[in-house]
Order: structure tokens, then sequence, then C-alpha cells
DNA sequence: CTAGTTTGCCTAAAGGTGTTAGGCAACTGC
DNA sequence: GCAGTTGCCTAACACCTTTAGGCAAACTAG
């Protein structure tokens, strides 16, 4: 077969689109090397092994989204840039549930720590900018924020709030508006 | 080979057990009939497949979960109800990673509704007996809490806050100050 | 108590995924 | 043009899932 110029990006990128199509535990090394159509063997000159594989996947993923949210961020502050974060990363796992559930991967230690993760964490904290926050409780508030968001969203997408009645999005501006008085209002120990 | 004494519910609890030790998604057909010592065509009769296994652990669990949560309130209110859930969720998790796993599986509609999983959207509910919220204000702080719950746990289980000073027993018990001061002082539309 | 039925686990087999080892042909640099 | 490298291939093995059909123990009825 002739040369299909295999490379561990291209096999990154389809797998984050086949991820966003089947779901990310439904990538297969063995369907990625059909897409290309190319035997399977031939992928494991690009990547060490599945799990490699999906580490990338997930790398991507976090980048991908760190870049929205930087964007998202410039300019902004206080609720608005409150808001405007949330946002990215519900748009991100609406329109790419797959990369999403990615970014969700456990990483080793070193990986997590040379991922995109710790812009995450720097933005997260730079909203708190906007508030009168002082250490330890930015740090608690950051972990609340992710919380919420991360939990909100994996909840929503995975149908935990479809059968009740109030529209989620009118649930999701409350929830903004809530954690905004929060922030605003942080009680002391 | 003698009878092994097999039957659904006893797979679905070593099922529950394996998961606790190697992961939910690394929960196998195949390894739980080395479990039994019994060949793995065996299982097959009394479970359907690999997918009917799990969702049978995914609702072990979430009744488990339910069943600790109707202890856990008994007798309390507002704050100290709140705590207690939260707390629910948060050790369940941890001393049995795998079920916590299986009890966020997406179900489809029938088995959802006919799941724990509305033993526990009205427990969330009843601890906003305690708080001064109507509706459909409530349902947006029910949609919160869940999400913070989970979210939380998630985040701590998968090590995202390991690399980072406060304590989370610090972190944790000052969200839930922070959500007790929010549901007492819910902000209007 | 025995004959028929059911139950409970088995063997066999086929298909899919993951992974490694080794081969051959096309490209690259000198 | 030749040597080395690159890129994909075939072959083979291990493991998981699932279905089909068999056999013997255990139950049930007369």
């Amino acid at each position: 077969m002739a040369y299909a110029g295999l490379n561990a990006e291209r096999l990154t990128r389809a797998g984050a689109e086949l991820a966003d199509e089947v779901g990310f535990d439904q990538v297969t090394v063995s369907e990625l090397a059909r897409r290309f159509d190319v035997k399977v063997a031939s992928l494991y000159s690009h990547v060490k092994n599945s799990q490699d594989l999906r580490t990338r996947i997930a790398l991507l993923a976090l980048e991908e989204l760190a870049d929205r949210a930087a964007e998202a961020l410039a300019g902004r502050s206080a609720k608005d840039a409150l808001a405007a974060l949330a946002n990215v990363y519900r748009d991100y796992a609406r329109e790419h549930p797959g990369r999403y559930a990615a970014a969700q991967l456990r990483l080793d230690p070193e990986a997590a720590a040379a991922s995109a993760g710790v812009r995450h964490a720097r933005m997260t904290r730079a909203i708190l900018r906007g508030y009168d926050l002082t250490e330890p409780d930015q740090t608690h508030a950051v972990r609340l924020l992710g919380s919420v968001f991360h939990g909100y969203v994996s909840l929503e997408m995975g149908g935990g709030f479809s059968h009740s009645a109030p529209d989620t999005q009118e649930t999701w501006s409350r929830i903004l508006d809530a954690l905004d008085a929060l922030l605003r209002n942080w009680p002391e120990r």
C-alpha cells in the first residue's frame, strides 16, 4: 500500500474526531487504522500504544480548551469573565463531547504538570482577581469553580437534568449568578 | 466442573468489588469468570452481556449510595443535612471508587427512571426544605448541589487537586460553608 | 422410585482489539 | 548509484466477547 502520510499529530487529530463521533472510550486503534485505510500495525510506528494515543488526544483537548478560554477571558473581568470561562467549558463539551471526555483522562503527574492543565488553573485563578479573595480562600474558590463547571457540564451531558422541567439554559445562567454572588460575598471562616 | 452457585446478584456484587479493585472500565466478564473459577460462557446464562453486567453494577451502586444518603439525612436539616449528604458522596467515592464510577454510567431513560437516581434527586431536594427557596429556584439549587458534589468528588479522585497546597479536606469544608451561605442568601433574579 | 424436564456449567468456535517482530520497497543523502 | 532510513506490510499471539450446542446433576410428577 502507498504512503498514507501518517504521523502522530494526524493520528491524534483523527482520534479526536473519532472520539467526538463515537465517544472517547470507543476510540480504538483498529478503527483509526480503518479510517486511514492502513493496517493496524502501521500505527504503532507513530504512537506507542492505545494508551499513548488516548493521552495525546487528552493533551490536544486540554490545549484547545485552554486556547478558547484564553481568548474568551481577554478583556473581561469579574462576572463577565466568570461567565465567559464557564461557557467555554460548556460549549466545548457540547461541540466536542469526545474531546471533553478525553480532557478528563487521568494523567500521570509529570504529564499533567507539562499539560495545558496548569493554564486552566491559572486562568480560573485570574478570574478571582475581580473579586476580593486572598489565600487560602482563593484556592478554595478555584476548586469550587472547577467543581461546578466540570460537575454541571458532565451531568448535563450525561442527561442527568434532561427529565426535569426548567430549562437547563435557565439553570446555567442562574448558577452563574449564584456563583458571582457567592464570590462577592465569600463567607469568612 | 461442579456447581458454582452463580446468579445475577452474586455476579453483580463480585463485579462491584472488581470495579473497586481495578477500576470500573477494567471490569471484564473474563476476569469475573476467573474469580468464580468458572468458564466465561457460563456467565452468559445469568447476565445478558458485558453491558448488562455494567448496568447492574451501576444500579447497585446507585442503591447503596441512596441507602447511605437516606440514613445520613435522617434527623438532620439545613446545613447539617447538606454536609451529611455531601460527605456520603465523597466518602462513598473514596471507599468504593469503582462503584462510584459505575454510578456515573449513562443509563437509558427507562432504566434511569426506575433506578435509585430518583431517590437521589428527591433527597437533594429535601435538603432545600431547610432553606427558603421556591420553584424554580429550588430546581436550580438542586442542580447546583449535584454539580458541586459530583464535580468536586470526581476532580479530587482524579487527582486534580493533588499538586496544590491547601488541604483538600479544608477546601471541602469551606465549600460546604460557602454553599450553605449561598442557599441562605440565594440571589433573586 | 423412576422418567422427563429443567438447570447449570461445559466445550467449541468465530470475530474483534492490542501488541510485537520482522520484511520489503520507496525515499534520502552523499 | 549505493547505504541507510522511513513507512507500511504480513504474520502471529494473547485476550475479551458472544453464540451454539452438549452433558450431567437436580428437580418434579406420576
